[in-house]
DNA sequence: TCTTGATTTGACCATCTGGTCAAACTCACG
DNA sequence: CGTGAGTTTGACCAGATGGTCAAATCAAGA
C-alpha cells in the first residue's frame, strides 16, 4: 500500500481502472457473485496487484458505492423549490430517465444491493437518503398546499418516479424481451411525461 | 434418488421444506450468494440429505422459479377483456400490489434474477411472458381504440404497473428507511388508484 | 547513473462450496 | 417381526475464492 501522499500517475490510472471494472462486475453479478479475480482480469491487473490498491473486495465495493451515491442523488438534489413546480418535477423525471439510459450499470449496482436488503449501505439510506428525501418532500408538500400541483402522498410520488425510471435499467432484460427491437426509452419518455402531467395537474 | 413412483409422505414434506427454505435464501441472497448448506440448515436437513431430494443447487432454483412463474403471472392472466376496462386494470393493479405485500420473497426472487440479466430464465421471458403480455396488450389496445381508456403505449403501461407495484417488495428496505413506521401499503394503494384513474380516463 | 520508494508477481494458504459415496438407519407392509 | 425400499449421515473430494508475502521489477528524482 502506498503512503498517504498525493497519488501517483500510476495509482490514479489503476484505481480508476479497478473501479470501472468493479462497476461492471458488481452490477452484473452482485457483491457475492463477483470475484476478485474477475475484477482484476477486467481491470487488466493480477489479483495481488489489485489488492495492492484496495485492501479487500469489500473495500472496492464500498469505495464504488460511496463514490456513486452523490451522482445518483444529484438529480433530486437539483429539484429547485423556486422553479415552476410541474416543470421541476418533469425535469427531475427526465434526468432520472436519462440516468437509467446512460448509467444502467450504476442503477443495477444499487438495485442489487437494495434487493438483498442493502447490507452494506443501510446507514446511507437512513441518513443521507432519508434526509434528502424529507427535504424535497417538504418542497412538494408546499407546492401542493399552494395548489400548484395535485395533492398526493409525497413519499409515494417519489417512489413512483424512482421505480418507473429505474425499471428500464434494472429490469432491462425483461423490457427488451417484451419490446423486441423497439428502443425502450423512445416510448418511455413520452409515456412518463403524459403520466405525470395528468397526475400532477390539480 | 427415489424411484419415479408416487411421492411418499416424507418426500412431500421434505421437498416442500426445501423449496420453502430455498425461497427464503435465494430471495435474500441471489443464486450465487445462496449456499446449499444454508438452504439445508433452514430446511432442517443435512446437505447430503438435501441433495438426495434435488440433484443440485441449480435444480432447486429451477424448480422454485418454474413453480412460481404461474403464480406470478396469474393476475395478468386474469385480466378479462369482457370486463369493464378501468375496473379490470385497477383490479389487476390491486392484485399485483397485494402480491407485493403478501409474497415479497417471491418478488425479490424474480428481481434478483432479472437484475442480473436473468441467466436462468431468459427463455421464459421471451416465450411465456412475451406471449402473455402480447395477448393482454392487444386487449388494452382494443379498449383504447374503443375510447374506453386513454390512448397510451400499452407496453409501457404494463411496465409502469409492474415497476410501481413490485417496487414495494423489491426495494422494501429503501421504502421502509424513508417511510419509517408508516405502513407502505396503506399509502400505496390509494396513491396508485388515483394515479391510474387519472392516467386512464380518456 | 544510482538509489529509493512504488509497483508487480508467482507461489502459497485457509476456508468455503457444490457435490459424492458407502455405510447406517428407519419405515411400511406382508 | 422380517425385509427391502426409502432415508439419513459422516467422511471425503476437487475446485473456487479471498487474501498474504517475500522477492523481483520499475520509475523518477538527485
Amino acid at each position: 500500500m502506498p503512503k498517504d501522499r498525493a497519488p501517483t500517475r500510476i495509482q490514479k490510472k489503476n484505481r480508476a481502472a479497478i473501479l470501472e471494472a468493479a462497476l461492471n462486475v458488481f452490477s452484473a453479478h452482485g457483491f457475492r457473485g463477483a470475484t476478485v479475480d474477475q475484477i482484476a482480469a477486467e481491470a487488466g491487473l493480477s489479483k495481488p496487484n489489485l489488492l495492492y490498491y484496495f485492501p479487500s473486495k469489500e473495500a472496492i465495493h464500498t469505495a464504488l458505492l460511496s463514490g456513486l451515491l452523490n451522482v445518483w442523488l444529484a438529480p433530486l438534489h437539483d429539484l429547485d423549490e423556486n422553479g415552476d413546480p410541474l416543470e421541476e418535477i418533469l425535469s427531475y423525471i427526465n434526468r432520472k430517465l436519462q440516468m437509467s439510459q446512460e448509467l444502467p450499470r450504476e442503477s443495477r449496482l444499487f438495485a442489487n444491493e437494495l434487493v438483498q436488503g442493502a447490507p452494506r449501505i443501510r446507514d446511507n439510506l437512513s441518513n443521507d437518503l432519508k434526509s434528502l428525501v424529507d427535504q424535497k418532500t417538504a418542497v412538494l408538500t408546499t407546492w401542493m398546499d399552494q395548489g400548484k400541483i395535485a395533492r398526493l402522498h409525497p413519499y409515494h410520488l417519489i417512489f413512483s418516479i424512482w421505480s418507473l425510471t429505474q425499471h428500464y435499467a434494472d429490469f432491462e432484460v425483461q423490457v427488451r424481451a417484451i419490446l423486441g427491437e423497439e428502443d425502450p426509452f423512445e416510448g418511455a419518455a413520452p409515456f412518463m411525461e403524459t403520466l405525470y402531467r395528468k397526475l400532477l395537474t390539480p
